[in-house]
DNA sequence: TGTGTAGCTTGATATGAGTCAAAACAGGGA
DNA sequence: TCCCTGTTTTGACTCATATCAAGCTACACA
């Protein structure tokens, strides 16, 4: 069930608050002074946490609040009126999950936990409130979203255009400069999606992913144990994912 | 021609306001009282017109403004490092096109008109500070961004799950309904978009689209000549574009 | 009235990735 | 420890769509 709006823990505590989590830099903090965070602390309806393959919300269900990611990672997906179900995102801590309902009082996509998952939920009435007394947050409400927009145009360049040698040299390069984002190494790290989850996402057969692995790890680019991945030759990775159509 | 809503009836009006135009309940006053329309009319910068193939504005150049198209017939693109070109959207009357920049002070993509067409400049500052004051405002730009990640979200589905066939029935639908909305017919108009276009926004050769469109002619689903092009069998085109892959 | 050029259509062929099938490999629970 | 079930890999074959090549429209312009 998707019980959301569930413990507010309320004061008396030192409890944890925006301006000492270590996502403030790339969260929604990002754009406010320590005055406004306080106001912005308010809303936040702090560690929600999901196991590997929870919902945080579902596709239709009624929508009334975005999701930080503090913790694990997230992956949102559609599913069209014929049943298929597409991927349209993987979501790390400090990103914003939920972006894409804001037009509806319904989700338009589902979220998924991929691993053990905490978020901070903020009400979006809430939010938006907020977002019409601070500029700076309403500024920064549509910086994500147009980021969002942009990010969705990318993936559709990547389908449409790419071969898939070359979406899945993107993908990696995507999730490195996250991690590195993250302060964490950008040439060995754990990917917290299945190969399957890999597949769908870059419009692929699972089995061709497998085989680019592979394929991958052959030729000395990346050197691949299951999901633990290190990036063995970035420059030739970032060569592969711009593509050999000479213009 | 698909000259349509082209004339403005000022007649004896002093100028043309967002209160008298035809679109308004398309556009952004969708959102406003009329008084709050008087101060939105302030900001917008009217009657740009531009010629087939003209750019309104280019990747990478500064950002200050969203347009409004009042007529014609827009699309948007990006171009990849690479230098490979996809388009990711078509824009008619009564869409916002820009949107995906607000997150940059540069444009995130390409808007050239298809036609010639007229369209209200709307500068970003101005419309943050509006947006500001009014929370129906606000609330309508959250609205309409997160539409345009749907609407991404929507394309990359297309191109990852969809054949060649599908697409085209979706992309013809899709057109339909949107002709439908500003009162013209549904089931026979004019393509603003030439075949490329197509072609490449569908992520499929000029080729194919050239063919599926003979295929469903063939078929008798539709009647093409040219660009003019009459929906016959529309509940047909509805099957196809759901798919058939049984789930 | 003719000619140039861009857009569109049609045919023949090649190929990248999907599909089907099956084996190898986890990893969690009793 | 040994299933059991889900994930990943590998191989053989097929197919949808790209590519290459050419002819066809049709409108713009001299």
């Amino acid at each position: 069930m998707n019980q959301s709006i569930s413990v507010r823990q309320t004061s008396t505590m030192t409890k944890s608050s925006c301006q000492y989590c270590s996502l403030s830099n790339l969260c929604l903090p990002l754009a406010l002074d320590s005055n406004d965070m306080n106001k912005l602390d308010e809303v936040v309806n702090r560690d929600r946490i999901f196991n590997r393959g929870e919902q945080i919300f579902n596709q239709n269900a009624p929508f009334h609040s975005c999701f930080a990611v503090k913790s694990g990672a997230v992956k949102t997906s559609v599913v069209t009126e014929s049943g298929e179900e597409q991927i349209t995102g993987f979501f790390m801590p400090g990103d914003l999950v939920g972006l894409d309902s804001m037009s509806d009082d319904t989700h338009a996509s589902t979220a998924k936990a991929l691993e053990r998952t905490s978020v901070c939920e903020i009400p979006v009435d809430q939010l938006e409130k907020l977002a019409h007394v601070m500029p700076g947050l309403q500024h920064h409400m549509f910086h994500l979203m147009s980021q969002e927009i942009r990010n969705s145009h990318q993936l559709s360049v990547l389908l449409s255009k790419n071969t898939a040698e070359e979406r899945i040299a993107a993908l990696l390069l995507s999730l490195s400069t996250r991690f590195h984002r993250r302060k964490l190494s950008p040439t060995h790290f754990n990917l917290p999606m299945a190969r399957n989850d890999i597949a769908n996402f870059l419009g692929l057969a699972v089995e061709t992913v497998s085989r680019v692995f592979t394929r991958f790890q052959n030729q000395g680019l990346i050197r691949a144990r299951g999901r633990d991945i290190e990036l063995v030759n970035v420059d030739a990775l970032q060569i592969m994912a711009l593509g050999n159509n000479q213009s």
